[in-house]
DNA sequence: ACGGATACTTAGCTTTGCTAATAAAAAGGA
DNA sequence: TCCTTTTTATTAGCAAAGCTAAGTATCCGT
């Protein structure tokens, strides 16, 4: 089949693994987002929720960042979690402009009985993985942290 | 920090890790979001119009399963990637009430040029990995391909 | 041949993403 | 100091993708 051209075999290879990741990643949040709702959020208000908790107070456009996704996108996020008690708005006292994103303790507490709760299917598929294959996938998330990160 | 009570190591670990599979998940298909685009499709049309490609002439609810989504929401998917014509609907000869989805050589076509595009930065941020976080990718990428057909 | 099951579609709702436009505050330069 | 530009967040409005509920057409078993 063709593929002459430019192409490196190494260029080929990472095409065909980022099609392969892309494909495995639509597929595993489909399923989440069936159940995420142990916790009642869904996948991207637990998302914003957790870096709210783990990663301190920090502004609207800093979450927005982290999230990747437009500020507008997170003003609506954050308005779901308010509501819901999750977290609380508060002026930046250093810039007028800014909003500070706090989680309260609701928000927090919510989030570790998330992780005490361990109901999810995928929990359990993850539990009957040979350790060996536990242990690929942890090092395929570390990889793919990592590489958001520096993006 | 506490987690006693009746939770095992193992079923901790799973959990751990189904949650950051989660999180790159979500944030590997937000940065994708922005540059599907190569093709002009979106991720869920991309992927489902892959899974007519490769996967022949299959009715519209074993391509639902597939997508492990609902009949209704691929009905709409479908009725987009034909619009396009990239698939085309037929009726099934052995069951009247099913429908036939078969790629058109154009949709055909597109995921061949897709293939060789190799655009995204994603391929190219993992070209530039060590081959050995590539491989590791590409095994958990197996093990979550597994994981999806056994459910 | 009739009644229940199955396959798909239609209708309508929610969530999440986006861009464009606006308001308010901060920063900087004349 | 004052005025302009930049930055931060929100509002408004659009599109895509997911769902359930309800409707239609076909199939199958009795």
């Amino acid at each position: 089949m063709g593929d002459r051209g430019a192409s490196s075999p190494d260029s080929a290879r990472a095409n065909r693994a980022a099609e392969r990741l892309h494909s495995a990643a639509i597929h595993l949040l489909r399923r989440l987002r069936r159940e995420d709702d142990a916790s009642g959020l869904t996948a991207p208000r637990l998302s914003a929720l957790s870096v709210v908790v783990f990663g301190g107070p920090l502004t609207l456009g800093a979450l927005a960042a982290a999230e990747q996704v437009r500020p507008p996108t997170m003003t609506r996020t954050i308005a779901a979690l308010e509501k819901a008690g999750l977290v609380a708005r508060e002026a930046s006292p250093t810039d007028g402009r800014a909003v500070l994103i706090r989680a309260t303790p609701a928000g927090r507490r919510l989030l570790e009985e998330g992780r005490a709760r361990r109901t999810s299917a995928l929990t359990r598929q993850l539990a009957d993985l040979p350790a060996h294959d536990l242990a690929t996938l942890e090092r395929a998330a570390d990889i793919l942290d990592r590489l958001a990160r520096d993006r």
